[in-house]
DNA sequence: AGATTGAAAATTGTTTGCAATCCGCTTGAC
DNA sequence: GTCAAGCGGATTGCAAACAATTTTCAATCT
């Protein structure tokens, strides 16, 4: 399913997108190595765009690179890090709903229901990885809405974030605490809106 | 001159570094497109790494690609979105400030008081690239002590912040500043530190 | 037995070649 | 004269081969 919706979607993007979902769902082992030539098989592409995905995450923090060594799953943060990115976590996101809400259109809205459906049948599901994804791509929208140059930063740190999303236990919460955003996304009610984001990243 | 210490400086961060300080400072038109060829050319490598380095420095969000059209010199970012990234920079260099202060060796100290007088020397000889380079190098230090994990996302903000610095005039200020945050580190003084801080980031 | 050395296998880094796409220019029709 | 179609050069995207580095593992020595 097409969840963040692109015009020209390269081959890069769309792996970075699966790995980095997977990765946060915790189906990779942090402590063995990814290698080039396993993923370039899996995907039908050459080690180049791979190379490339590799180096992309690495600079959103899901992997980590070491020079001639290639790269693995990282770590999460220390708690005093992982503060500190909550925190502009949200300054960020809210800053976003500001700029974009009252631009948002009938089929951002669709958009938005749509994630939110997959999100549903995901943790109805349990499945992890489609979790991660879907609620990335939901925060992602508003954020991209309201400029493609933070989108870039606001990953990387909410990458690093969700890098235990593993350990999730609350599927239900998810659902409801999406759900209050998309609505008052919906009814253009700003501070309600923020105050729905504010909840979610705890 | 070696003003970001590493142990293993790939040849392709050699080439991110200075292709980012030369754009910062402006020395790039940032209406005609940047070539991979001419690039690999003027560094003596493949067109390859230079991929790599286009790549990392469209994250960062100096240069901006579009697919099959190559990369080109990024604009500055609006003011709404200037004035969110100078708030988060703040909240991360004073962190980063707390974090490495108790932390820091007379190397670090001796490191610091290198780029100072590299800076004093590039803002005498009106060098706006070595200026840049010396600017971020200073702050990067810092950030860096205090955690790797951080050291991506902020130079990610603060190139961005840093697009226009080819319009910078407060020379003689630039200085002073950065002597207020090197003494103030050098005596271990927190609160000074990132008052100095806080007046340098505007 | 344990440590060490050295070669072989595996992996990453780089270069080269080729296919696909884009851009500028000419050419031709209207 | 103006505009559209198409052709050729230039550029990017991808794949495969080559070089450099790291890791593995067995043979050897203490």
């Amino acid at each position: 399913m097409q969840l963040v919706e692109q015009p020209v979607r390269s081959v890069r993007e769309q792996i970075v997108d699966t790995v980095r979902a997977e990765v946060l769902a915790g189906a990779w082992r942090n402590d063995e190595p990814v290698r080039e030539q396993a993923l370039a098989k899996r995907f039908g592409v050459s080690r180049g765009p791979i190379r490339d995905v590799l180096q992309q995450l690495s600079r959103e923090g899901v992997l980590i690179y070491r020079p001639n060594k290639g790269v693995r799953v990282n770590t999460p943060p220390a708690e005093a890090e992982r503060q500190l990115l909550q925190s502009m976590r949200r300054e960020m996101e809210i800053f976003c709903l500001g700029q974009c809400i009252d631009q948002l259109t009938e089929a951002d809205d669709e958009q938005l229901e749509r994630i939110l459906a997959e999100l549903t049948r995901a943790c109805a599901k349990g499945d992890l990885s489609a979790i991660a994804d879907c609620d990335l791509a939901l925060h992602r929208t508003l954020v991209r809405r309201a400029s493609g140059e933070l989108e870039a930063i606001w990953l990387s740190i909410t990458s690093r974030l969700l890098m235990d999303y593993s350990r999730i236990d609350r599927l239900v919460e998810i659902v409801s605490e999406h759900e209050a955003i998309v609505n008052a996304v919906k009814n253009r009610n700003l501070k309600s809106a923020q105050r729905a984001i504010n909840a979610n990243i705890i």
